[in-house]
DNA sequence: ACCTGAACACCGTTCAAGT
DNA sequence: ACCTGAACACCGTTCAAGT
């Protein structure tokens, strides 16, 4: 008969259906290997039968945060349409604690990157075909860089409540205005 | 009489530069605590005499990075000036292993962030007044987003060797070439 | 096939005690 | 004032042994 603490059976999505649940609760550093073998009421080492890894976890749960990008739709010009992207990103990574540091490392291993595709579409209907791959590198990085600071920022705070605050959401904006008007306009 | 492994004073500048040493040669895994004092031919408690803990010495390692990024003159227009200051932040960040996620570290703590001032002149100077803090986020996010997922790629590599390789030097350009750009010109 | 138990080789930080 | 020595509370990972 099953008994109620041992909830799921372990298997690989468990462990990261598991990982997430800790990262939304604890962060990044509240999700070790310990903590989550904890959860799953199992020795940490038999989480290495499932996954090879930490960093291969990692990856893992990068790619259940990209996934959760929603599809985005046509707009009137391309910069509008780019506009939506970007917020599109900034969203998925930022709905969980310390998501861009994952999310970042998760493209570093080859993590598919959801932006390319919507990008590349993108830049189809409005006659910027090559421009597609700089434009998937530009908003990639700049979200993940300003959504990195942020999330960093708040850890700090969190730390130590004497840090001032940081308007991140106002510098997103501030920052993809000047990025998609380009230098050439006021 | 001084004694050959007693070579230098400890002082927090000389813990400093030693950090910065270990970083050069180790990355950030190497620069523990325990490395630094034993480089120093210290116990590791007695950093903490001249540092309060290893966030705050990895901040003051930022300040140096950062402040390695020389002056920038003007050129003939704004999108070339605003590309070198982006050039020269990548190439202050790239310079030390891990650089950008320590740089990105520190700029969350508060440093202060040379980009802004160079920016700030070159919007002036073309008037862009408005832009000039849109654009100090959009290049420091892009830069240091991009350099971020270079290193964390070269260090994935170093552990996996069979990782395959990434152009992050043309990604740059392509990125900077499309942000500077804009999505209205193809 | 899948998990336990114990160990290895590390971490950052604190703190009484020395000088 | 500045440093040692020892400890505290952690890490990720490995591996023989169990079932």
């Amino acid at each position: 008969m099953p008994v109620p603490w041992a909830a799921v059976a372990l298997t690989r999505t468990a462990v990261v259906d598991t990982a997430l649940e800790i990262l939304r609760e604890s962060g990044l550093p509240g999700m070790s290997m310990r903590t989550l073998a904890g959860r799953l009421h199992v020795q940490p080492s038999a989480l290495y039968w499932h996954v090879p890894s930490k960093q291969a976890l990692l990856t893992a749960v990068a790619e259940r945060i990209l996934a959760t990008m929603g599809a985005v739709g046509a707009a009137e010009t391309a910069g509008a349409e780019l506009r939506v992207v970007a917020t599109a990103l900034r969203t998925a990574v930022t709905a969980y604690p310390d998501g861009a540091e994952i999310v970042a490392l998760g493209l570093a291993a080859g993590a598919e990157n959801p932006v390319a595709d919507v990008v590349a579409e993108t830049c189809r209907r409005h006659g910027l075909e090559g421009r597609a791959s700089g434009w998937t590198t530009a908003l990639t990085a700049f979200v993940l860089g300003l959504s990195l600071e942020q999330q960093t920022h708040h850890n700090l705070s969190v730390a130590d409540p004497s840090t001032p605050p940081g308007s991140f959401d106002a510098r997103f904006e501030e920052g993809l205005d000047a990025l998609l008007a380009g230098p050439a306009s006021a």
